[in-house]
DNA sequence: GTCAAAGTGTAGCCAAGGCTACAGAATGTT
DNA sequence: AACATTCTGTAGCCTTGGCTACACTTTGAC
């Protein structure tokens, strides 16, 4: 497999650019359930007053199992505060993610109304795109939005 | 845990909307392994003629044995074609894939620089980014970017 | 031809994030 | 108080995608 005539250096992309690239990725796919959760007891304690794992597994779209698992996680990290057959509670942390995530959330979709994409689309999309949408990206967006 | 005043409908994003989104969110994240090595192996067999495992595994920033697992599934799914110490070649399936993911590629990177944002920025966010990006949305960032 | 280096393959470990099936707790109604 | 419903928790299974450690093939140089 060696390659007999390497032609010296001619990268698409730089390969060890994209091999960053590509960690990077995944490092903000470790933390974008985080995210999910946080923005999503947030939503509900806003709504209703208090977050609870059927309401969650809801939100989420996937089962009450794979919420109650996720939320332990989630404690170890220190982002929430869980106790059997009680409400959920976000620490300091993760109500700081949770606004965060909320705030970077409206940019992206407010950015692709304005591009004039519907708006359930945009929903779709920026549920995907916000995750991987660094500081200096967010703002071109937000200014480009908001000129 | 059951809300004993659940106000009757006041939520923030309608709930099945965002359970929606999440579950596209989830299957894209399930064909972006796939997007990001059939883009590989074509960009390799671009550049020096063939693809091998340890050349992919620089690329993609994960072990050969990463990168053999994933072939395998790889091929179980119809992308590509292995043999064991032989070259990585893309079926019609994968070469039609990686063609797209690279146009999309191009254009997502693309309308970041036209933001201003710096090339490597624009490189590590479009990799997160493109593969959650919907046919709508990638039409209104080329004509975005090409006006 | 020999041999070392580089590439490839395999075994087995781990965590995350899905799931079903079942058991126990809380709640609301009667 | 009893009961049915809903919610919560646990056990155990699966796949993906990381990894290290070790074994085997190819390749290139001598």
């Amino acid at each position: 497999m060696k390659k007999p005539a390497r032609p010296p250096a001619k990268p698409v992309r730089p390969s060890a650019l994209q091999a960053e690239s590509l960690r990077q990725t995944r490092r903000e796919h470790a933390s974008e359930t985080a995210e999910d959760y946080v923005e999503a007891i947030a939503d509900l304690a806003a709504a209703q007053g208090e977050a609870c794992v059927v309401d969650l597994s809801r939100r989420l779209g996937v089962t009450h199992v794979t919420v109650n698992r996720t939320l332990a996680r989630l404690q170890r990290e220190g982002y929430v505060s869980v106790q059997p057959y009680r409400a959920i509670f976000l620490t300091a942390a993760g109500s700081k993610l949770a606004k965060e995530c909320r705030r970077r959330h409206g940019i992206v979709v407010a950015f692709l109304r304005s591009l004039g994409i519907s708006e359930k689309t945009a929903e779709i999309d920026a549920e995907g795109i916000e995750h991987h949408v660094s500081p200096e990206t967010l703002a071109a967006l937000a200014k480009h939005t908001g000129k």
